[in-house]
DNA sequence: TCGAATTTGTGCGTATGTATC
DNA sequence: GGATACATACGCACAAATTCG
């Protein structure tokens, strides 16, 4: 019949290990040559199944280091509802309020980008059209959880006081309150949940595994006319955030 | 310095005659034998190419058969909002007569299974408390394009007309309808959207390759009493859906 | 109907690169 | 700078699935 596989057999092994505290969290495994040699098979049915628990998030691979049994890291809770955006304050420090964790975030912030293709889709203009960009990076307890690209059309935004979204008297106020400010009224968002693996350099600005498990959103913000005002790229680790989106049902 | 390894050049290479229509969508790849041949790189640098390629779904591979281009099939879009709750009719068809699509569902009921653990945390019930399950298949066009499970305490329906989903005078209504019938008003929705490979079984019911990524969606009713009322996990191939939540903006 | 040839898919080994200590 | 260990690339062998005579 179907007998497992060698490398499945192991990945059983190991976890079972962890399973029995044979290795804490953050013990370092031993190395793949002393496992294989233990265990009665090749070097690379070790790294196989190594692989998999990694994959999985029950390991963690550190190259020149060793592989380590990963630390059970307490996930952070991304709600996205009409409810969470309040009229002070930004959404995300909401979030995180709510968990009693050390909220905090940096930005780049650069004017008169011309919009690439993509993105002047979403705002409904021209692509070229200049734009207000803005990268985000969101900690939680001075770890990095979430990333974001935002997006504000020159058009919408310039020459007020609110053209730069982390400068002027009105900085880290989130969009909605921000544009009030300048007399757009925000009707509604769209957000589009897609999953992929996280680029290179997404893994390192997140510090998880290469091509881990991330959800990527496309967010639109909608004047009460109907017109796109903002989109943003939203970029959250599986491994360390569970989205949350909460939807009133009225009848 | 950092060249290009073969196997990314052979995938370029491969991209290439794709983009030049040299192979188009539904042919047969030559084996991996004559690619190989042709470009002077092993068998297996081609295969790690084409791994990569259907790993993006540019490519779709058939044990026994060949290396086929993709057809591109158009995404349905799957709107999850509260407008999407209408008086009459299930959320789901709804969505597919906005596109034009025959819709239609497969469904079978199994009453009185005991809950799961997870399943009974979700629910705010013992395990073990007795549910009725439905487990769904959504088509469009014939297509399958979703998987849903669904559960709901007999504590809440059981004796009632509505109890079991796809059956009797409100068959196929959606919940919100069925639960207003018997007097539950259902306030909001929780969906908790999370990336993550299929399963080789939910490949196999949705038509897509193997490990390819599907967002996992648990959802929850709750009751205008706080209580949840019904729980399931929805899962989305990102291959043939856009998942998209509308979310109104009230200040 | 059946079986052989072809092709993809999987498991595993080895060589080399590269980061860490 | 050297030793160690993980990461990557590549090759071979075999199993599973399909196709076709």
């Amino acid at each position: 019949m179907s007998e497992q596989p060698p490398y499945l057999r192991i990945a059983d092994e190991l976890r079972q290990r962890i399973a029995e505290h044979v290795w804490e969290p953050g013990d370092r495994l031993p190395s793949r040559a002393q496992i294989g040699q233990e265990c009665g098979v090749g070097e690379n049915v070790v790294r196989r199944a190594q692989e998999l628990l990694i994959s999985q998030g029950v390991l963690e691979g550190r190259a020149g280091s060793g592989t380590y049994v990963a630390e059970p890291r307490e996930r952070v809770r991304v709600v996205r509802s009409s409810a969470r955006e309040q009229p002070s304050g930004s959404p995300f420090r909401q979030d995180m309020k709510a968990l009693r964790l050390q909220s905090d975030w940096e930005s780049r912030t650069d004017a008169k980008v011309p919009a690439p293709a993509e993105i002047a889709t979403r705002l409904g203009i021209a692509e070229g059209e200049p734009c207000v960009r803005t990268t985000y990076e969101f900690l939680a307890d001075g770890k990095p959880v979430q990333l974001s690209t935002s997006w504000e059309p020159y058009a919408v935004t310039g020459g007020t006081l609110v053209v730069l979204p982390e400068g002027g008297p009105h900085a880290g106020a989130g969009v909605v309150n921000r544009m009030a400010e300048i007399g757009v009224t925000i009707s509604h968002a769209v957000e589009q949940p897609e999953p992929r693996h996280a680029t290179a350099e997404e893994a390192s600005l997140l510090g998880i595994q290469k091509a881990a498990l991330v959800t990527h959103i496309r967010r639109t913000y909608y004047s009460d006319d109907g017109r796109p005002v903002e989109t943003a790229d939203i970029v959250v680790p599986a491994a360390h955030c569970e989205i949350v989106y909460e939807i009133p049902i009225n009848r």
